[in-house]
DNA sequence: GTTGTATTGATAACCATTATCATTAATGAG
DNA sequence: CTCATTAATGATAATGGTTATCAATACAAC
């Protein structure tokens, strides 16, 4: 009984990394969720559902960072005082969105409305600044802070 | 000898809020710079020069924190583990700008270019998501990330 | 000038994230 | 499968940027 290696796994083998215990777990809490996670909130969800005896705090940071270095999982700062966490792929492939922030309650929606329309330009702006301030270029942020309707 | 009023000491004086010594001070040297400096900066800066005897690290925080509310200053996150503020206008008006980050060194540019485009977008975005979502849109965030002709 | 209150600064506390280091376990060779 | 190598882990302490506290100070309105 061989399970099909997943998009990630083969990122951990070309880097020479093992797939550890831990690992598989931190990776499975991300894809169980649409939420965008802080280390913290990963920690208290172990314990929560026993997913493994106990998985140190500090593992769950060096394990994002690795999975952040891998481009596994996109980090992000929206404001709150702590670093949030998303897998960049599902089992069907990227899901390219931006986020929409409330500065209220913390609330954050992925959209993929007008993406294509961004990306269009961003190619084209990310292109030009390229060559005009001479950097290589490898991602970008856009973000939109307002109010949900519950905290307005 | 009166000096003229300059656009944020109107804002002080609709909130409220009291034109004292550390906060002329710091204002002053966030108009004389076009880095993103973060508190301490301020603090350091304050010192070397002396501007005023001593100011306390508290106040410049609180201090920043009163002039971002105020819409005074433009607080970012580059990822380098400090916040950093920028002065959101000139004696010549808003300049309307976004970020390209250095992840080596921490570089930042300034840009304006395609800024009228991205503005023609991202209107038509902010007013999509804001119906869509049922939010009220107060800002965005753009920021590219890449390496300079240094780092490379 | 006096007065009321917002603001300040020294200090300690907070809290997310990192560094340390002895212990454990994934992996590849045999 | 067994073993040896060494990356990875977890308990703990430390770091460092930012906040809370509170008595002392200085704006600004009268
Ligand atoms: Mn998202
Ligand atoms: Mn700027
Ligand atoms: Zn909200
Ligand atoms: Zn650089």
């Amino acid at each position: 009984m061989h399970m099909q290696k997943s998009w990630w796994q083969k990122k951990f083998k070309k880097a020479g990394l093992r797939l550890t215990g831990p690992r598989l777990v931190i990776i499975d809490i991300l894809s169980q969720t649409n939420n965008h996670l802080s280390a913290e909130e990963i920690y208290l969800t172990l314990r929560r559902e026993n997913k493994s005896n106990n998985i140190g705090l500090t593992t769950i940071y060096r394990t994002l960072d690795v999975l952040v270095r891998l481009g596994i999982v996109y980090k992000f700062d929206f404001g709150d005082g702590r670093t949030r966490y998303e897998l960049s792929e599902g089992p069907n492939g990227f899901h390219h969105h931006h986020h929409l922030v409330c500065t209220g309650c913390g609330h954050i929606v992925d959209y993929t409305d007008f993406i294509d329309e961004e990306k269009e330009l961003l190619d084209r702006t990310e292109k030009g600044l390229a060559k005009k301030y001479n950097f290589s270029i490898h991602h970008h942020l856009i973000q939109f802070y307002g109010l949900c309707e519950h905290c307005r």
